[in-house]
DNA sequence: CACGATTGCTATACTATATAGCAGTTTAGC
DNA sequence: GCTAAACTGCTATATAGTATAGCAATCGTG
């Protein structure tokens, strides 16, 4: 038995509850999806890609919050595992496209977020459930500054 | 105008969105702190500290969930500061207090933590707002695996 | 008292993210 | 049409945060 009770003074701000439990979700994430040797921005992109066939770097890299210099390395990695292809639309822009492989991958990898994501609402009672997207996407506030 | 507008597929994701709210919010906050040339992690230690003078660095450690050897050249970059000062309590284990200058500097830091709660609170409407918290602890789960 | 656990520490590495600058390309305004 | 501004992909580099392995000294407990 510890001799005294240590508390954590920060569990009443918001913003540190916000980090800690998206620091957790997130190590989570990680974890159920190393077995598919991907990391969460991984399917991040190849779930964009999807819904965005022909994207450009640079678009996908403004959506998904990723400094045009780091989306190089990003995708190369990506396109050297074949389940991604750069294709030239502009002589400077260069639009991806999920490879057959990238498909078949990100059926997996569909079902290990799909099961991620259950396992976080699971945490929260049913009556606040219907507002977690809500609070998260009020919090998050993409627009205004 | 844009020829095709892109959606963010991802936006029904609650572990998305908490990860971008949780970077969005940081990133803020970060700012925030920086004309007191601190950042996030240093005024969570100084809330601790202050919260549990004597706590040692490895009970900080587990509380705030930075391993060991991180702690090491975080805690002393803030004893150069001058804001903190070890002491043996042991003749393994620093036990750590807020100096004068630390005191000083947390009320600082405290009005600048406010704001941005505030500021964050503010974005979630009236009547989700006492969601926001029950929610976020629930998502955390620090405990179940 | 001996053994296992704990503490602080070094060294190291990896991931994520950020900035500055460049050459070539496209777009928009005149 | 031509020029200036904006954009794209890229290189190089830097910083912050986090993670692992291992070590010597120390402590607590059976």
């Amino acid at each position: 038995m510890p001799r005294a009770r240590i508390k954590d003074p920060l569990l009443k701000l918001p913003g540190y509850v916000l980090r800690r439990a998206s620091a957790a979700a997130l190590a989570e994430l990680n974890q159920r999806l190393a077995r598919l040797d991907l990391r969460h921005a991984d399917v991040a992109m190849l779930m964009l890609i999807e819904s965005s066939p022909g994207i450009t770097q640079s678009q996908a890299g403004r959506v998904l919050d990723i400094q045009r210099a780091n989306m190089v390395p990003f995708v190369a990695r990506l396109e050297g595992r074949g389940v991604l292809q750069r294709r030239q639309v502009d002589r400077r822009s260069q639009a991806l496209d999920l490879t057959p492989r990238g498909h078949v991958l990100l059926v997996r990898a569909r079902r290990v977020v799909a099961a991620h994501e259950a396992a976080l609402m699971k945490r929260v009672p049913d009556r606040l459930r219907p507002m977690v997207l809500p609070i998260l996407m009020a919090l998050w506030n993409r627009d205004r500054p």
